[in-house]
DNA sequence: ATATAACCAACTAATCTTGTAGGTATTAAA
DNA sequence: TTTAATACCTACAAGATTAGTTGGTTATAT
């Protein structure tokens, strides 16, 4: 039960740019060397900031990213279901559910996990990234 | 950021033990026919339990496991930190993080996992096992 | 033109989860 | 006292997921 590092190398990324008051981009380039991760795995998680519309990019010499949006209307449950895929914390509440089989009738088990799930999203849905800067 | 199955499996268990009313315990056995859970991986399941004084085994040929205390006073986060570990959303707020170099002073990113751990906690906390009979 | 950047897809390595196999020790009952 | 049923133990293996690498292409400011 922990997040992976994925969610964790992202959200720093996106600190990094809440952060970056330039008028430039910041690019991989920059993020890599700032946070020592890997420039060619920082790709695929921007790849996924990206089509979550957290992120923009532009590209050519002087591109990079910037938030979307600002730093105050992106929360943190946004950037990790983005970067972690959807939160489901059992089989049974997840939104692929109707794949697996859980037909159980009144299963009193799935509405502890249920409440669980409502509660961790809207712990996440109150901290904007700003709070994080 | 999903439980794994040993939870799920193990919660199953830890509900039919609660409904059994019989005089004799219920052996591993019974549990894996009516659970289609193999044997051999509740046992490791069970070994957990044990250690974590939820259940209490007797040898032999009437032997089994009960529960170490009445549904009630078992609550549900017990039996998912004794299965799946402590609880830690992120390195940073686990119990060995002193391995983990998170020194960063006045992290604020740390203190949404403080406050996400601790409502996850609080919520599991709030339901016993008597409450998934 | 050239350098620098985003973008893309496939592969590999490492780790964790899930499950199996083969045995020993204990005990109620025949 | 034998037998059958049980818990208990350790090491291994298969499968799945996560983490990270490699080798490209496309776009664009200088």
């Amino acid at each position: 039960m922990m997040f992976t590092t994925k969610t964790e190398y992202g959200l720093r990324a996106m600190v990094m740019l809440a952060k970056n008051k330039d008028s430039q981009p910041l690019s991989l380039t920059q993020i890599a060397k700032a946070t020592h991760i890997s420039q060619a795995y920082l790709e695929q998680l921007f790849a996924k900031l990206k089509s979550n519309n957290l992120v923009k990019s532009s590209k050519g010499s002087t591109g990079g990213y910037v938030l979307y949006r600002p730093a105050k209307k992106i929360n943190i449950f946004e950037i990790v279901e983005a970067l972690d895929g959807p939160m489901a914390v059992f089989y049974c509440v997840s939104k692929e559910s109707n794949k697996i089989a859980c037909s159980v009738k009144g299963c009193l088990t799935k509405k502890v996990w249920e409440e669980l799930q409502k509660n961790i999203i809207k712990t996440l849905r109150k901290f904007s990234l700003a709070d994080l800067v």
